[in-house]
DNA sequence: TCAAATCGTCTCACATAGTAGACTTGCGAT
DNA sequence: ATCGCAAGTCTACTATGTGAGACGATTTGA
């Protein structure tokens, strides 16, 4: 159901050592990272911190956002759709899934809005991305900054210059879309 | 001396979670992670493991990479000399320093080679990089796949596609250069 | 062939990440 | 007031991340 970054962590630590020629002491020397800790990573029994993430990736010489970009491109590049994560809104029923492997230059996100649900969204949650809107099923108002679209099935918006806006849902069925993200 | 992302993860996350206006409980209900725990984290008390990270970042519709890459990005945008992060190559002497602030999209690392040292790097270690690299001082052997440059104090170089190369210091006192990393 | 070094894993002791739930504070509402 | 509620912190406990060093396996080297 859900994804944990540990997996995807550990090859690409392991990748990155080798790539290297360093063998678990070499690293655990320049990281500061004690080689046990490091042996326990890359073979998955255990979840790094935040603070020994940062000492690996600065033995490496890498922003800890790179390596970490690196280990979501080299997960698969197959998204299976029974293994796409899921995620639900536990008050509206609002509910959203993964389409694209982690990494993807462009996400794809499936969402399904349930009949009179509303969903909203601060400017700042959209700052250094774009994003288009493509109804698949049902009709969706979307409101961005005060300005009102009602959309139906098969059309498509590209979203302006960040600002608030708002997803609802008038209709008595669910209202489907596709959210294709590009950030940069 | 060196910068625990702990910290810049701190602000971020109170930050994300505050323009969605969301409680802590909020949070901890879509995320399942506990509003202790959250708590702790955006106080500083405690370093999430990368598991935890990925349940975060999955609440806020985020890929983890973007979240800790907007957190090194809200973080200081002034680096002053006397706390930039400075690593060591235990074996060969070699010496880095961290110029830029973190978050820059291009990256300035002050690298002091000692006499006779040598240092070298897989093809790996340069993927979705290019790099230049400016003597500030002595000598400067490089080679790139094979073919060799000599380089002298003023001297720049632009590196080619990615290929296996290394850095050595001919003269008799340390080489000082810097190296300018842009990543896209 | 045997010692010495190197590599990754394992063991154990300890610190700390993580959870459930009680507690404190602040804010309306009537 | 004072009740009720919601938001964030604290307490007590458990799970697990982390480090120092030991261990067995493999390689190196004379």
């Amino acid at each position: 159901m859900e994804h944990d970054p540990a997996d995807a962590i550990a090859s690409t630590l392991k990748h990155e050592r080798e790539a290297r020629k360093w063998s678990l002491a070499d690293l655990a020397e320049r990281s500061g990272v004690s080689k046990a800790m490091i042996s326990k990573i890359e073979r998955r029994e255990a979840s790094p911190t935040a603070t020994v993430l940062g000492r690996l990736s600065g033995a490496f010489g890498l922003p800890l956002s790179v390596l970490i970009a690196s280990a979501e491109k080299a997960a698969e590049r197959l998204s299976l759709a029974e293994r796409q994560p899921v995620w639900t809104d536990p008050e509206t029923g609002y509910l959203r899934k993964t389409i694209s492997p982690a990494g993807a230059p462009a996400e794809l996100i499936e969402v399904s809005l349930p009949a009179g649900a509303r969903i909203s969204y601060p400017a700042s949650a959209f700052s250094f991305q774009q994003q288009q809107i493509w109804v698949l099923e049902g009709r969706l108002d979307f409101s961005e900054g005060g300005v009102g679209h009602v959309l139906k099935a098969g059309d498509c918006l590209l979203l302006g210059p960040p600002s608030d806006c708002a997803f609802s849902n008038p209709g008595t069925s669910p209202a489907r879309y596709l959210v294709v993200l590009s950030r940069g």
